[in-house]
DNA sequence: AACTACACCAACCGCGATGCT
DNA sequence: GAGCATCGCGGTTGGTGTAGT
């Protein structure tokens, strides 16, 4: 592995976000080579870096069959269904979506859907406070109302996380403009770049030999 | 205009799995 | 079967852009 640089090759090891020329490079490389044996690779194409940000940085961006930009509201939809059913693996969730790396489905996640849960969950405890505090209420106002409470456990079970998630799945179904779930799925400006994949690859193609 | 808080995303890190000798 | 190298995955962090004050 390449936890423990050790070498004097390795003190020169780069870090940090990829350069054009890098990219260009790796492109070139693979185009002429073939991806696999990171390692090598990355020395052979004269890379000073790791064959593992070698192949982070192919795998999630330079692909070709990479898909740039927005999620799309069927995409979503998708997500939060594979991941009710198989929980935080990234990698099995992208290969039932062509184009998108575990990564990007891992951070859409993290930024915008969890947000989503964990605002539900916030309105969820306030409508608890509110059912207790009207419980209380209502108990100390009279004795006979033996209701209240099978009343309160019966809508506000515990927000389990399937709950959660067909919460959000039933707002997409009944549209955008509905209720407190509403998704953003139409972010602007998201698939920005410097530089598009196809410029990239155009230059590596009036560069290829 | 300057500052702050937040959102997003690329990249790194650690670790388990797998393959090779 | 043991030891080592490499791969792949999931969690986390840091940088950057943008909206809000």
């Amino acid at each position: 592995m390449d936890k423990k640089p050790c070498n004097s090759q390795d003190a020169e090891v780069r870090k940090g976000p990829w350069t054009m020329e890098e990219d260009l490079i790796l492109i070139n490389y693979i185009a002429n080579h073939g991806e696999g044996v990171w390692n090598s690779l990355a020395k052979a194409a004269g890379l000073k870096r790791t064959g593992k940000s070698c192949r982070l940085r192919w795998l999630n961006y330079l692909r070709p069959d990479v898909r740039r930009g927005n999620i799309t509201p069927e995409e979503q939809l998708l997500i939060m269904e594979l991941h009710a059913k198989w929980g935080n693996r990234w990698s099995k969730i992208a290969k039932h979506l062509p184009g998108r790396t575990d990564n990007e489905i891992k951070n859409y996640w993290r930024t915008r859907i969890q947000k989503h849960i964990k605002q539900a969950d916030q309105n969820f405890q306030v409508g608890v406070d509110a059912m207790e505090m009207m419980n209380h209420q209502a108990s100390t106002s009279q004795v006979s109302g033996s209701t209240a409470d099978n009343t309160m456990e019966t809508c506000y079970s515990p927000p389990s996380y399937h709950h959660q998630i067909n919460h959000v799945v039933e707002a997409f179904h009944q549209g955008p403009n509905t209720n407190t779930t509403t998704l953003h799925l139409h972010d602007s400006n998201v698939n920005d770049n410097y530089w598009s994949m196809e410029d990239l690859w155009s230059m590596q193609l009036l560069n290829g030999d």
